[in-house]
DNA sequence: AGATTCGGCGT
DNA sequence: ACGCCGAATCT
């Protein structure tokens, strides 16, 4: 095996290697690849799978792939649309690797192992200090989505969505749409089920109970009922998406026609 | 089987 | 022109 070079990556979490090796044949000779090793070894070999596996750990809006450094700027680019057509705004999109919600990215602050020790007689060492089972979070964290909302292309603020009464705010600032963003975050992070805060000391003390890996919800239930309409509404919104989508794919082909209209009207062989 | 390497599709 | 990933090839 030939000795690659495998470089530390600062602008990942500690124990990251970057490698870069050059193709030696073929019709790239000359180009290279890129890959990523994690500090259990895996290796990576793009960016939407290094985003994968890094989930919410670290936001990699702005990591370059390729030169494994943070990029300030490349929050991202806007697609030059061949002037006006407003309703192009509405389309185009990635997938969005830029998904990282507004948590503190700072946890390597608390460096686990200070003095690691390694053997020592008779005591057995705990496995796995790299990856303790889970990152500190801020309690309360969610109160930075407050007052987050979304708008259309217009700036016209959407009106937010109705939560079931079921559903009630724990801790400071339970306002309505901290707990459609704190349920709302739950779901996208997290692939256990959302529960709620179970514990009943949570209510009162919620500084000393909370579990953290819930949103700030009390428990709640959901009924068969509740699911179906749920459902109702779900394919109400995809009728409406699919007849704007028909809407938009018509005026798109009514302008393409056109403009090859007017290149032809323009063009020498046309003889106008 | 797993690692390595280049092709080639999609943007 | 390049990122990404399938798959051929190598060990």
């Amino acid at each position: 095996m030939m000795e690659k070079k495998r470089s530390d990556c600062p602008a990942l979490p500690p124990g990251w290697k970057k490698e870069e090796v050059i193709r030696k044949s073929g019709l790239s000779a000359g180009k290279s690849d890129v890959y990523y090793y994690s500090p259990s070894g895996k290796k990576f070999r793009s960016k939407p799978q290094l985003s994968r596996y890094l989930g919410n750990k670290v936001d990699l809006g702005c990591f370059d792939f390729r030169t494994g450094k943070m990029m300030p700027g490349k929050l991202q680019k806007s697609k030059q649309r061949l002037r006006h057509d407003p309703l192009s705004l509405a389309k185009g999109g990635k997938p969005d690797l830029n998904t990282a919600l507004p948590i503190r990215q700072t946890a390597s602050i608390f460096k686990q192992p200070v003095t690691k020790v390694t053997s020592h007689p008779g005591n057995k060492v705990k496995a796995d200090l790299q990856r303790a089972s889970e990152q500190p979070r801020q309690l309360f964290w969610e109160r930075r989505l407050k007052g987050l909302q979304s708008s259309d292309v217009t700036e016209e603020v959407l009106r937010t969505m109705d939560l079931p009464i079921g559903l009630q705010g724990v801790g400071p600032d339970s306002s309505g749409d901290t707990l459609l963003s704190a349920i709302a975050s739950a779901l996208h992070m997290s692939s256990t089920p959302i529960t709620g805060q179970t514990a009943a000391a949570a209510e009162k003390n919620p500084a000393i109970w909370l579990n953290t890996s819930q949103p700030l919800c009390r428990a709640f239930t959901v009924t068969d009922e509740q699911i179906r309409e749920q459902e109702l509404k779900v394919h109400q919104a995809r009728r409406s998406l699919e007849d704007a989508l028909m809407a938009d794919g018509l005026a798109r082909a009514a302008e393409n026609t056109r403009e090859q209209l007017e290149e032809f009207l323009c063009s020498p062989t046309s003889g106008l």
